[in-house]
DNA sequence: TCTGCGGCCTCACGCTACGTGAGGGTCAAA
DNA sequence: TTTGACCCTCACGTAGCGTGAGGCCGCAGA
């Protein structure tokens, strides 16, 4: 029950020229070699390739692999709970990433600059991932990838029109419901606020309730963005927001 | 309105020395220069940065990333959209990473062992991210994530013993409940499963409602973790899925 | 006006984590 | 016994910077 390279090689993912690196710098040397000079891996390499993998994945130079993984506390457990721990992070970290591209679609939308700075502060961190050729293989074996991609890039101008207008549309809607006195969370403004959500839909991203909710906070919380609803009918935009999160409600229960 | 190297690197978080190599690939060369030679970038030398960054981020090679970059169509909403859409996908992928350790930390307890094509199939793809250093103080600045370490190392063997004597008891418990007749969705079983998350939630990782609705399914799912409770009585496996639910159903509404 | 000091410049070599052959044994099947 | 897949060890190449070395701006203070 050992495993040659190349089988371990397939197993895992990575290379066989890889393979050979971890033995070089003695990360993972194989725990047996046959009378002919070949590396024999067995089922605990298998576990200490797992766990290099893991750290790699997350951006840990070899070298720290190797402390990590060779302290004498670490028990297959500690190392568990430890990645589970790095892994939430780094999600969350994405997710505060996705927050921001959207805050920034939006404020294209609208035809708002947002300062140099705003753009890089989410970015503050970390660094690259994988490989290019790989990642198209990846992301769905590069057809759909490229698929995605033309979609993107048949945006027209006169998309963009359409778009803005839509948009515009759905805004005066909005203003118009507000000064007829229509409630925030009456049947009118809740669907004229799903109109919104499902435009962004169309157009941007897929713009679930949760986000909506941001964004709706967002356009209270950032004068830029209230710019776009108070020149309509003052005190719109805290109505736009009361709508969505009115048709957010509506929806979760 | 320019802004010298210092400045930009200080405002995106990266060096000089990246600036320079940037310039020198052709990849972000400055709007202009001083007569003495000094980088001036301009504003939009910022926006092309902030999507060298970020697609630097998500793994993609410099060279490629000028390619992107530099295709006529695209737009910055293009831009915004193919991120998004990126980053959702990232995210996705670190998900499925987080439920793997999961399953693994549950099969340990339990001590099952999971074969080596279970435990590499997630990875599969992908690759590093960060540095050790930075990372260290990104993850709140080094002191926190001592702590968390230090708490991970500190777990004896006695208490690794009363780790698996206190999800013992759960069980036996639910058995109990279980063969004296107490319906899965009842107050009695919805407290034991409640019991059974806390465990774990102290034990090993913070485990939401959501979370543990998945554990549940995998326990009828895969006979190595129902081999843990059918033992302890006939159909014990399912009547804590349920528990499990019900449970978490109660605590949503 | 000189002088210091921080910031900027251009080489240019070093480093990590492998990729990519070159040249040559090994082993199970035909 | 031969063939083809797999393995071995050099050993040089590459990407994306890090890290000085040596020297030119530019402005505040003496």
């Amino acid at each position: 029950m050992s495993y040659s390279v190349g089988q371990v090689a397939r197993l895992a993912g990575v290379t066989v020229r890889a393979l050979h690196h971890y033995d070089e710098i003695g990360l993972l040397s194989p725990g047996e070699r046959t009378a002919a000079g070949y590396r024999r891996y067995t089922e605990s390499d298998l576990d200490r390739l797992q766990r290099v993998l893991f750290y790699r994945e997350l951006g840990f130079p070899l070298e720290e692999i190797a402390v990590i993984l060779d302290r004498p506390d670490a028990s297959a457990m500690t190392h568990l709970r430890r990645q589970h721990e790095l892994l939430v992070r780094r999600i969350d970290r994405l997710t505060n990433l996705t927050a921001a591209i959207e805050k920034e679609m939006e404020a294209r939308t609208m035809g708002i600059n947002l300062t140099p700075e705003e753009r890089f502060e989410v970015f503050g961190d970390f660094r690259p991932e994988d490989h290019a050729e790989e990642a198209e293989q990846r992301w769905g074996g590069g057809a759909a990838f490229e698929q995605s991609r033309e979609r993107m890039a048949n945006m027209t101008k006169a998309d963009w029109v359409r778009f803005t207008e839509e948009g515009g549309a759905v805004a005066r809607a909005l203003a118009e419901a507000y000064t007829s006195g229509a409630p925030a969370d009456g049947p009118r403004a809740m669907d004229l606020a799903e109109e919104h959500r499902q435009h962004i839909s169309r157009w941007c991203y897929d713009c679930t309730f949760e986000i909506h909710r941001g964004l709706g906070d967002m356009y209270v919380a950032d004068p830029r963005f209230a710019a776009n609803y108070e020149p309509l009918a003052e005190g719109l935009t805290e109505y736009v927001r009361d709508a969505i999160h009115a048709n957010a409600a509506r929806h979760d229960s």
